[in-house]
RNA sequence: GGUCCAGUAGCUCAGGGGAUAGAGCAACAGCCUUCUAAGCUGUCGGUCGAAGGUUCGAAUCCUUCCUGGAUCACCA
């Protein structure tokens, strides 16, 4: 790579000429920007401290010895401190034909090493999904794909979260007002249908506590002495206590829940290899908690319930059982912490969980490490950002979420209505049309939350909706499909492809011969120049976003690179180039560019349509 | 109150020690007899929350403060 070979090549030029000796990360290496003649940028301030003089003494000191030493280097320029290497035509072109057109460009190859176990969505069952659920199952997805590009052996794991409080409240709300009604004879999606009696417990709880209250009861005693909510406490009860009649209505009332959700999953496109329920998990989690209060490191309290004590690690005391016997969320959290280790033994415990839960993620580390289990330090929480709508936080109690399901139907009619507008699809087939507005709307949902830096909240205005143009999953797929059509008219013309379309088979029939690049070392134009600059700095790309978890970071790298290219296609023939050596190359940039476009965004899990 | 996160153009977001701080949207002005105009070009728009400090160099690192958010549940 020439960014080692250039830094390295920078110690033993500061030893050769000034005496002195430097680390290779003394130096500074980057891509040139844009409005600077240059590909690569050698920052040589702190180098002026070792050879006391100006830094651009240095710098042309500097250039001139690295010129020398390396010959894919044909010039360079110092401004002030900045070392400007221009790389030969060769270098460029090889780089296209060895490792760009590669099939592995951008992916390491696979570590020896155990599995990643990758944590996402883990819905409730008592609801259907949000906009905050679609960021989640999002990022989720698109990191267990860079994962697996940087090498990685992933685990997509989903914990769904099918018992506690808040699925009773469902359930006992259905069991007073349901009447027998289902899916199939309401015509309600099943986790649509179940969320429509968890809203209707919350209803008619917080009348009963303002009833209550207005009665003279305190806020905090109204809401625990409401009997809807001991009736909920009783059903959780009975439930964990396996009430048959209770365990029956809970199995039906999930497989409704499970159905609407396979269907969101499908549509939205991740998938799982292993889903845990936390009715499986949540006894393993009481048996830790049994376990850590015989080795004494729990302690259990006059009435009953078990606790951590966490005061020696900053954090508070921390109820891990309650006095009745029946769990808390952390509870089974331990469980599935430990069964997902045993299970799999892997580096390490990646949950997609959002920032709201930091607390909790730092007690479940904490308590696995007092119970001496090794599982703790594989633990790490991905903690994203919230979805804010213009009022504020989603809510469900006040009805402002924005649910996944109309967010995606919205989205479907938003492409298909754009796309027809603009005459894209008056010759497709009724069937090649409903793919492209899936294609589309998804991908301008998906890029739009993506390309925001997971860990920041961020802000969704339905009123203003999700743009087709600018910085946006469409203007993305677009230039794809240009690209395509434009290779579709060059093999039209007789210009030889490979079946994927996205390299150049016969390279000779197309490139200039190197012996006539050698007299015209610079028919490369600025914004070809530019496109190869960032093409080469994909893997990096992809490994970086491997490394801090952000598939933001691939979002607007492709945006550049689809901004780049589409400056570069208005301002420079391609197939109408008269001079015919250089369409071969031209082509072949396109192909390339095509391709990382599509690799790309495979990485954020968005598909790019050939024609559109 | 403790802890954590954030504050960059009117709005949504990039940039996280290096060059004159960038995009998109919005507004305005141009570009389709020519490879897809969901595009391209230009104009307008900034005391990078504030003040100190470290550094040859700070939007970026440190300290303090201000503002907003999250959390500190026998909810999940």
């Amino acid at each position: 790579m020439i960014e080692k070979t250039t830094r390295e090549c920078c110690v033993e030029a500061v030893r050769v000429l000034y005496g002195q000796e430097i680390s290779v990360e003394t130096i500074g290496f980057e891509k040139t920007k844009r409005e600077i003649e240059g590909d690569f940028s050698v920052v040589v301030f702190p180098l002026a401290q070792y050879a006391r003089k100006s830094p651009e003494a240095i710098a042309m000191e500097l250039g001139g010895y690295l010129a020398d030493k390396l010959p894919v280097i044909r010039e360079f320029h110092v401004i002030k401190g900045f070392l400007n290497l221009v790389m030969t035509e060769k270098f460029w072109l090889d780089f296209l034909e060895k490792e760009a057109s590669s099939e592995d460009f951008g992916r390491s190859p696979r570590r020896d090493a155990s599995p990643v176990v990758l944590e996402y969505s883990s819905p409730n069952t008592n609801k259907p999904l949000h906009l905050g659920h679609i960021r989640n199952n999002l990022l989720g997805h698109s990191l267990s794909l860079i994962l697996e590009a940087n090498g990685y052996d992933v685990r997509k794991v989903n914990l769904v979260n099918d018992r506690g409080i808040h699925i009773c409240k469902s359930l006992f709300a259905y069991m007073k007002w349901g009447q027998g009604e289902t899916p199939k004879t309401s015509g309600i999606k099943g986790d649509h249908l179940v969320g429509k009696y968890y809203v209707l417990f919350e209803k008619h709880y917080k009348e009963e506590i303002r009833e209550l209250m207005a009665s003279g009861m305190t806020e905090e005693e109204a809401a625990q002495g409401a009997d809807l909510i001991r009736e909920a406490q009783e059903i959780l009860r009975q439930w964990e206590t396996s009430d048959p009649d209770i365990i029956r209505l809970w199995r039906t009332m999930n497989s409704w829940t499970y159905e609407g959700f396979t269907r969101s999953y499908e549509r939205l496109g991740v998938e799982f290899d292993r889903i845990y329920y936390e009715s499986d998990t949540y006894l393993q989690g009481k048996e830790l908690v049994y376990e850590g209060l015989e080795r004494g490191v729990l302690k259990k309290k006059a009435d009953g319930s078990i606790w951590v004590d966490l005061q020696d690690e900053g954090l508070d005391e921390k109820l891990l059982l309650r006095a009745d016997g029946t769990s808390v969320y952390i509870t089974q959290d331990l469980g599935t912490a430990e069964q997902r280790y045993e299970e799999y033994h892997p580096s390490k415990m990646i949950y997609v969980v959002g920032n709201e839960q930091i607390y909790h993620f730092d007690v479940l580390k904490k308590v696995m490490k007092k119970l001496g289990k090794p599982a703790a330090d594989t633990i790490y929480h991905l903690s994203y950002g919230m979805v804010e709508l213009p009022e504020g936080r989603m809510k469900s109690r006040e009805g402002t979420v924005v649910d996944a399901d109309d967010m995606m139907d919205e989205m479907y009619r938003t492409a298909e209505e754009t796309t027809r507008e603009l005459g894209k699809v008056d010759d497709f087939p009724e069937e090649e049309a409903g793919i492209l507005f899936h294609t589309i709307g998804m991908g301008a949902l998906k890029y739009f939350i993506l390309k925001v830096d997971p860990k920041k909240n961020m802000l969704f205005d339905p009123k203003e909706s999700i743009d087709f143009n600018g910085n946006t999953g469409p203007f993305i797929q677009y230039t794809h499909a240009r690209i395509k059509s434009l290779l579709r008219k060059a093999a039209d013309a007789g210009y030889v492809m490979r079946d994927t379309g996205s390299t150049i088979r016969d390279s000779s029939s197309l490139l200039p011969r190197p012996s006539s690049l050698v007299p015209h070392n610079s028919f490369l134009l600025p914004p070809e120049r530019e496109i190869l600059k960032l093409l080469y700095q994909y893997p990096s790309v992809v490994s970086q976003a491997g490394a801090e978890l952000s598939p933001a970071l691939i979002a607007n790298y492709i945006y550049d690179l689809a901004r780049e290219y589409n400056q570069f296609y208005q301002e420079i023939p391609v197939l109408r180039e008269e001079r015919k050596e250089l369409i071969g190359l031209r082509l072949m940039l396109s192909a390339i560019t095509g391709k990382v476009i599509r690799k790309g965004m495979e990485l954020l899990g968005i598909s790019v349509p050939d024609r559109m």
